[in-house]
DNA sequence: CAATTTCTACTGACCAGAAAGTAGAAAATG
DNA sequence: CATTTTCTACTTTCTGGTCAGTAGAAATTG
C-alpha cells in the first residue's frame, strides 16, 4: 500500500521538515489568489511540484488551509504565554501583545489566520479554528478588564474594543506590504498611539458624542 | 428572439423594481454563504425563481456582486456629499461619516460592499470599485487632514489612521448581528469613545509607547 | 371588441470547463 | 531492494452561463 505512512506516524524529520515547505507554498498561494481563487494547481507550481504531491502531506484544501492559520494560533498562544506572567499592567500586556500579533499577521502564515472564513472548513476543523480564535479573544477582553481594574485602562465595554483592536490589526496583514516604504515598526506605533490615546486633539468633552448629531 | 429588450433600453418601471428585488436577493445569499460558497441556483432560490431569470437582469455573477456594492457606495457618497459643506470641525465630519458608515455598512448591500474583494471583479468592474474605495478613503483622510488643521484631531499619519478606522467599522459589518442584543447606535458609540479618546486612562505618557519593550 | 401579434418574465434542459480528489506506476533515496 | 516521494492519467462533481421555448399580459388591428 502506498498510503501506508501518509499523514501516520510521521516517519523521518525529513517529511515534518517537507511539509512545512508545502505549507508554506499554501499559505503564500493562499494569501496571494484568496483561498478560493487559488487552486491546488497553483500551490504545487509555487513549490515546483504536481498536484498530487500535495496529498501527500495534506488530506483536503480545507486542512492545507486550516494548519497555516494554526502555525500561527500557536506563535500566538506561546505569546499569549510569556505575556501573562509578567507583572506588568493590564494595558502594557495588551500593547505588548498586539506589537508581537502584528507582526504574526503580517506573516504567511498569520495572514492566513485571519484570511480563513471558518465556513471553509469541514465542521470538524472549524470548531477547533473558531474555538482558538474565541480564546484569543478572550485572553485580550480579560487583559482589558484587568487593565481597567488596575486602573490602567479607562472605562469599556471590553467585547467591542477586543473586537475593534482586533479588526484593526487584522487590516494590518490584508494591506501591508513588506516591500513598501514604512517598516511595520513605524505603523504599529502609529496604531498603537490612535489605540491608546485616540485621535482627539483634547479629552475635554467627556462621553457627549452623541449628542453633537443635531443639525 | 427573445433576447431582444434584455439589458437594453430597460422600459418599465416595474423591471428596475423587480432588479432591486434580485439584487436584494443576490446580496443576502453573498452575506450568508459568502461571495465563492454562494451559487447563482442559492441566489435564484432564495428569490423563488430559477437561474436563468437571474440573467435576465444581470450579466454575470460578478456584476451582481458589483451592482450590490455600487448601491452602498452610492448612498456612502450622498452622505459625504452633505456632510462636507458642514461648517463643522474635521473630527466633527468624521464622526458624523462614520455614524452613516456603519449604519451603512451593517445593512445588505453595505456587508456587500465590504465583502467584495477586488480579485472577483472583472476587470472593468474592478476599476470602478477600486476607484469608489479609494475615493472614500481619501475623503476620509482630507477630513482627518482638515481635523488636524483645525486642531479638533491631533497630530498622526491620516493615512495609517484612516485604514485603521476603516477596518475596524468593515468588521462591524461582518459581526454584528441586527437581531443580537445592543442595538447597533450603542455599539457605534462606543467604537466612537474609542476612537476619539483611545483606551489609555491617561494620556500622560507621550508617545514613549516604544521604549518599552525592553524586557 | 374579437382576433392576432408582440412583448415581458421566466423555465427546463443542457454544456463546457474547471477543480478537488484518486489510483497506480515510476522515480528517487539510502 | 525497500521505503519514501512524486508523477501521469483519470474520475467525479459542480457551477457559471447559454438557449430554445412558453404562459400570460399588453398592444395592435380590422
Amino acid at each position: 500500500m502506498a498510503g501506508r505512512g501518509r499523514l501516520k506516524a510521521a516517519p523521518g524529520p525529513r517529511y515534518e521538515q517537507r511539509k512545512l515547505e508545502v505549507l508554506r507554498a499554501a499559505a503564500r498561494t493562499f494569501n496571494r489568489l484568496g483561498y478560493h481563487a487559488a487552486t491546488l494547481d497553483h500551490v504545487a507550481e509555487e513549490l515546483g511540484v504536481t498536484k498530487p504531491a500535495l496529498y501527500y502531506y495534506a488530506r483536503s484544501k480545507d486542512e492545507l488551509l486550516f494548519t497555516c492559520g494554526q502555525m500561527a494560533a500557536e506563535a500566538l498562544r506561546g505569546v499569549l504565554e510569556d505575556a501573562d506572567d509578567a507583572d506588568l499592567s493590564g494595558l502594557d500586556r495588551l500593547v505588548r501583545f498586539f506589537r508581537i500579533y502584528a507582526e504574526v499577521i503580517c506573516q504567511d502564515f498569520g495572514r492566513c489566520l485571519v484570511l480563513t472564513e471558518p465556513r471553509d472548513l469541514a465542521p470538524p476543523l472549524r470548531q477547533e479554528h473558531v474555538g482558538g480564535r474565541r480564546a484569543l479573544n478572550l485572553s485580550v477582553r480579560a487583559m482589558i478588564g484587568d487593565g481597567i481594574g488596575d486602573g490602567s485602562i479607562r472605562r469599556c465595554d471590553t467585547r467591542a474594543v477586543a473586537i475593534a483592536l482586533f479588526d484593526a490589526f487584522n487590516g494590518l496583514g490584508r494591506w501591508y506590504d513588506a516591500e513598501g516604504a514604512a517598516p511595520l515598526q513605524v505603523i504599529v506605533d502609529e496604531y498603537l498611539a490612535f489605540v491608546l490615546h485616540g485621535i482627539a486633539a483634547r479629552a475635554d468633552d467627556g462621553g457627549a458624542v452623541g449628542s453633537r448629531m443635531g443639525t
